[in-house]
DNA sequence: CGTAGCCTTGAAGGTGATCAATGTTTGTGG
DNA sequence: CCACAAACATTGATCACCTTCAAGGCTACG
């Protein structure tokens, strides 16, 4: 095995930060443990795959650094991204509760350099489809992830401005004072474009109206974005 | 109490037969009588309310007749409709698992007379939450739904038409061998119109095309709705 | 018999799509 | 380190699709 392919494990520290994250709250560290029997870290790169659709999901993954995208592919040709994977997230999950393994409906690809760990199917069969405490918890993620995509369905009717809007402003942190902040998952404009069924040029368009009314800013042409937190609700409440 | 709001529990036969859903596949009985423990059923009449938008769940309920939407309102005042409940389906399941009583993100309403099951909350903490057997078969049900709503997302950028074509091709019974099927479930232009987010005039445009190309068909002049099959398909590859 | 909900049609207008061209940034291999 | 490719960003012009508004008809039901 050569150091491309080369698969490590997590050390007992990470395990630890691990433990912490939301997905397992309430469960004691040897359980945990126990749900991450027989893992392998990954170190992805910028735009590799996890999932092919149509691939059989023989294994799930928990993101443990970076962000992955959720895209599923539209007969025409039209990639749509319905979520957007970042740490602590678990990306396969529903697929591993079948019965026997399926093809996924979806692709899944890294955006920017991105750490996962991979747990084989049998791994959920034996220690995640069998603890309550988890199911509980995994249910509570999926409630996040299908209120977020009816939002969505419900924006869909809202000028595209305020659906952006909308979008940005999952993706800051609203525990902050500050009416400006910066944006914790960089976007490219393509991105926003395929997470919103539209094209690139009107999320261009949009955004520079957005630009020149203050409610988004960049610092002296930096790449990072900024949002104005009190103009981005005013815009989505009308 | 009186006749409107009497409240009753469903017999040892109805139980029996409910016993057979889906949803509690490989259950025994007497765990699904623990499963309805507390439970009355409401017999609902067209568009009557379940949960308003707002309202704090504290019971959920099992569609045992007719059919309920699930809709969630825009700041613009739109009603969005995220999804059809048929026979055997639960709305508010997700809501009991959270750790104290939330506000309900929809609203819930009758489409024609409706029968169903409440059940309250304490059923939900002390009987479904703790039977490991029937949360995997909520998962199931779970994906089956988180699917549809990301096909809806995919097909945002497809034309009016291909989007009906794919609705419509969720309410006909596949089973069948006949190219032309029934509709099982009757939808207003309304409700289409709400499920897709777009205004009801343009379904009815793009429905009456539809009629013309013989996707869509009719009983000369009567209200039940028939499907072409092989055409629908042909219009939603494209 | 009047009201409420739903269906239908037409005309006018706007939002976002499409197409084409070009600039910018990033990453890769010689 | 430079050259080149690939991904990403931007702009303008034109056009199609769907929305909005207004008006009217149909059916069910108290």
């Amino acid at each position: 095995m050569d150091a491309k392919t080369a698969m490590t494990s997590l050390s007992l520290e990470e395990k630890q930060k691990i433990a912490k994250f939301e997905l397992f709250r309430g469960l004691d560290f040897n359980i945990v443990e126990c749900l991450l029997e027989g893992h392998s870290v990954k170190q992805l790169k910028h735009r590799e795959f996890f999932y092919l659709a149509g691939d059989i999901a023989t294994r799930f993954c928990l993101v443990l650094d970076g962000a992955l995208k959720l895209i599923r592919h539209s007969p025409r040709g039209d990639d749509i991204i319905v979520h957007f994977a970042l740490q602590g997230d678990l990306v396969g999950a529903l697929l591993m509760n079948q019965s026997v393994p399926i093809a996924s409906p979806i692709s899944v690809k890294s955006m920017g350099p991105t750490r996962i760990a991979c747990i084989p199917r049998s791994t959920f069969q034996n220690h995640w489809r069998t603890n309550l405490h988890l199911q509980n918890n995994l249910n509570q993620i999926l409630y996040r992830r299908m209120s977020n995509i009816q939002d969505d369905k419900t924006m869909f009717t809202s000028p595209l401005k305020v659906r952006i809007a909308n979008l940005l402003l999952r993706h800051v942190d609203l525990t902050k004072e500050d009416p400006i902040v910066p944006l914790s998952l960089t976007l490219t404009r393509q991105e926003l474009a395929d997470s919103l069924g539209v094209a690139v040029e009107s999320i261009i368009r949009s955004m520079r109206e957005m630009y020149a009314e203050g409610i988004l800013l960049r610092e002296n042409d930096r790449a990072q974005e900024y949002v104005h937190i009190p103009k981005l609700l005013k815009l989505i409440e009308g």
